[in-house]
DNA sequence: GGTTGACTTTACCGAGCGGTCAACTAGAAT
DNA sequence: ATTCTAGTTGACCGCTCGGTAAAGTCAACC
């Protein structure tokens, strides 16, 4: 990677923490230069307003997330209902994680700034819902799989159940972040399998 | 009301409206002053700072919210599980106006001030988290009749019920906001019976 | 060796932020 | 009539905000 690259990277990644701690409105451009060791002049270089650099800070979370949880979460060597409940183990211990780490649960990264910033800024408010689009099909493929299987009915509607599944899970997280509690998500994000409607054999 | 208290109410107004239809961070105690057509002496005169007004705000919002919404949502005419059709239409109908109004579904304005503020201000999130708590007990109160009228399950743990509840509710209304589509809530609530288990008879 | 262009540095802009302060007004209580 | 006090006014504080501009550095290419 060329040295303007890395500078650039850092620039993503000091804004992506910063903003996930906190908000976007109360971290500013000056405190991102100054995490990742940048003069403000070469932030404008690389990008051309807050607003775009969340953008693109908005898109490579997308890729981490369904690269470091997604993807793994739910693949394809265990049945669809196991890999739910696998996902759920991952959410929650990442929710542990982060407490861990900050003293404070913070939730969904996109979540925190779709409800902060869609009235604000048209371009973030779009790009949040692309990628909820992006993590919406995960979801629709495996519940593809559950009815292949046979583990949920054949006339389920899969589109709307990701759908279904996607909103419950930004409300408990938004819940486990209200109250600052990860078990929050461990009790709660279970009966996903009632929305879904998986048979028990 | 005495003139003060009427001050002091157009600021709380002001500051709801303001805050609902964008952020908190992005409307400053100025911006208050002028709508409510008050200095900012006046400002701190009865309130101690931004955040303690926000506190004052979040429970009025409270107020109004269960007069208006919950409790004519949940009167006790109907059944348990009809009263939860007419909560879903009362949710509905509110963001279709509010998109109308402001061109924009605003979501739940609790839930967006819980998200953005939680980890930057301790008492607004502790505020938030009791405004829950307020609203949990509706719920509870709704599945204990269910319970009582053999709609649910006997055996239902109504207190973990109700959480689950409001957090779909909160989930929903993230999503409605980030797609900007009132649409979502009529579409994606209803499911919301199949967490409580109604027995379809 | 000179030129180009990507990248960096530094100083700067107007505007707005949350919050403070002291002076002022007016109505009620004594 | 005077005192008290709740409420109001508007100027002011230091600071940070997002963004701009111009000069300077350095490596690659001709």
């Amino acid at each position: 990677m060329s040295k303007g690259q890395e500078t650039r990277q850092r620039l993503l990644d000091s804004a992506q923490q910063l903003m996930y701690s906190r908000s976007y409105s109360d971290v500013g451009v000056q405190e991102i230069c100054k995490d990742a060791k940048v003069q403000k002049g070469s932030f404008y270089h690389f990008f051309s307003s807050k607003s775009s650099l969340t953008v693109e800070v908005l898109e490579q979370l997308k890729m981490q997330m369904i690269k470091s949880i997604l993807l793994p979460a739910f693949a394809k060597d265990l049945t669809p209902a196991k890999r739910f409940e696998r996902f759920i183990e991952y959410a929650y211990h990442y929710q542990v994680q982060i407490q861990e780490e900050y003293g404070y649960v913070l939730g969904c990264p996109m979540g925190n700034i779709a409800l902060e910033m869609s009235t604000q800024d048209e371009k973030i408010r779009k790009k949040v819902e692309m990628l909820f689009e992006s993590i919406f099909h995960v979801f629709v493929d495996v519940l593809d799989d559950a009815k292949a299987v046979g583990e949920i009915d054949n006339n389920a509607d899969t589109s709307e159940l990701a759908q279904v599944c996607l909103a419950y899970g930004e409300g408990v997280l938004l819940m486990a972040k209200t109250k600052n509690d990860p078990e929050v998500v461990k009790q709660l994000l279970p009966h996903v399998s009632k929305l879904i409607g998986f048979k028990h054999k």
